[in-house]
DNA sequence: CATTATAATGAAAATGATTTTCATTTTCAT
DNA sequence: ATGAAAATGAAAATCATTTTCATTATAATG
């Protein structure tokens, strides 16, 4: 279902189909969680050897344009990306400890937003809503050495 | 007031005072808004032509870690830095359009964050909250090219 | 004040993620 | 089948920030 958003997303840009971008969308969609190009590549190439880092950022950059994908920047300087779930919105708790991340949706949280925004006569198009602290695990075992990932 | 923090922190790290780190801080301190390294160093070299970038940097650094700064990362992949008002904090409204930035609290908004982390059983250290959009002037004006800055 | 260990400095090089370039290959409308 | 244009990937470029390193400045001590 999500692929034929992409083919459509595609053609009407007058792009042209390719199978590099094929075996990076597939793998991409297959993922669950969050992912950098570089882990991406590294699981496209398990299927096909001869896709270049470059055609992954490409592809990427087109799944988030097109809406497929949602890009993340956390804490690192690494971008990473999840696919979209149509029409849902998430934000995330991040553990410091051990780089654990968790989703959770928070609609009284996005009207207060709203209200913020109306007070300001501002047009909120999207935010960002990270969570930062420590995890149940990490706080029991205390101090760990962050997981590099 | 603040100085005398730093001051202290300085001290207590076995630091030495310099006169180019005393220049970076008061012309920080003195600042409003958001500043980055390389927008600092401008206003610093207005005073002493000999401060380097680096400095600038360490310096910035060292502020944030004593407390006196605030680190944010919008947008854009550089790090703007603004003084810390003791106790307080505040979140942010950023125009796509013309690069305004406009500050609010709610505490309504941070109550209901705890909430979910205690769901998760989450402990926040801190967080992001960042509305991006468009501001009432950009709105009437129509798109606007955004304000590089 | 002189000594001296070490912190501070800044120019230049390194880093690291992402983007750009460019010569070559592939796609697809005709 | 043909050709214009898109896609590719290796290598170079970008760009903010950090690291390196030779030199200078600071301040505790005698
Ligand atoms: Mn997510
Ligand atoms: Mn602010
Ligand atoms: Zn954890
Ligand atoms: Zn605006």
């Amino acid at each position: 279902m999500e692929r034929s958003l992409l083919k459509h997303f595609i053609k009407s840009r007058g792009l042209r189909q390719s199978s590099q971008r094929d075996r990076v969308v597939e793998t991409f969609l297959s993922q669950k969680g969050h992912t950098s190009a570089e882990e991406l590549l590294i699981q496209v190439r398990k299927k096909d050897k001869r896709v270049g880092l470059t055609t992954v950022y490409r592809t990427l950059k087109l799944l988030t344009e097109s809406g497929l994908a949602v890009e993340r920047k956390f804490n690192r300087q690494v971008s990473t990306f999840e696919p979209a779930r149509i029409g849902q919105h998430h934000d995330h708790l991040i553990c410091l400890g051990c780089g654990k991340i968790m989703e959770f949706e928070n609609k009284n949280i996005e009207t207060l937003q709203e209200e913020v925004a109306r007070k300001h006569t501002f047009f909120i198009t999207h935010h960002v809503l990270e969570l930062y602290g420590t995890c149940l695990d990490c706080s029991k075992k205390g101090a760990k050495k962050p997981k590099k990932k």
